[in-house]
DNA sequence: ATTCTTTATCGTAATATTGCAATATAAAAA
DNA sequence: TTTTTATATTGCAATATTACGATAAAGAAT
């Protein structure tokens, strides 16, 4: 088919799976690592950095976007974008429980 | 294409991307979640907890193995299941690295 | 007003993913 | 040995993703 079902599943599941989906692509991290290496909200210059064509670029961008993973205010003809840290908290609990569960369980695992 | 340009990123890029991207399905983050609900491993059951079928199950199974993100033990004509910690600390530092920046950023941000 | 710069959108080709029925495999139970 | 039980593999259809050239849109600079 091609297409999730995601019906079938919690909507907090198809949400960290949105968020992790976004960060599945080697061009999507490297943005977020340009973002946070630069220490400040980035205007234009994101194209130049990557090894990809505008659009292809422009694409990423926008998938992240709409995963909530950074936020993007038009300055001028530019646009700056930033790291959304709420989405980022998501994936954050979510390993934090994977943790406490570990901890707990190593003992009795195989 | 379809294809990513994998050439193109680091090592650690395509590696945390590879990560992200098995997490990047509601099933598998279910996969995931009852593996740690039960706080232990799990031999067998794991397809009558999915709302899919048999072999679909067994697909996304494979894609968690693949990317290192569970094991999987041959225990008599069943197989036991458990989370490998060691790739999910991958993407854990990739979390903590995020927020430290993010901390520093918080000021000089739009 | 025209041109430049920056980003988005459209269209399209190549490839990947998702899902499942059918079938295979392999150990356990009968 | 035959039958169950548990999991994997194959093959295929439907859909999604990735990438980019061409083009559009919109504000800035001249």
């Amino acid at each position: 088919m091609g297409a999730s079902k995601t019906d079938h599943f919690t909507e907090k599941q198809n949400q960290l799976a949105a968020i992790a989906k976004a960060l599945g692509h080697p061009a999507r991290v490297a943005i977020i690592e340009y973002l946070l290496s630069v220490d400040s909200c980035i205007c234009g210059d994101i194209v130049n950095v990557l090894p990809l064509a505008q659009p292809t670029v422009s694409q990423h961008l926008k998938e992240l976007k709409n995963a909530g993973i950074i936020k993007g205010n038009i300055e001028g003809n530019a646009i700056c974008y930033c790291i959304n840290e709420e989405t980022l908290s998501i994936l954050q609990a979510f390993f934090a429980h994977i943790n406490n569960h570990l901890q707990i369980k190593k003992s009795n695992c195989c």
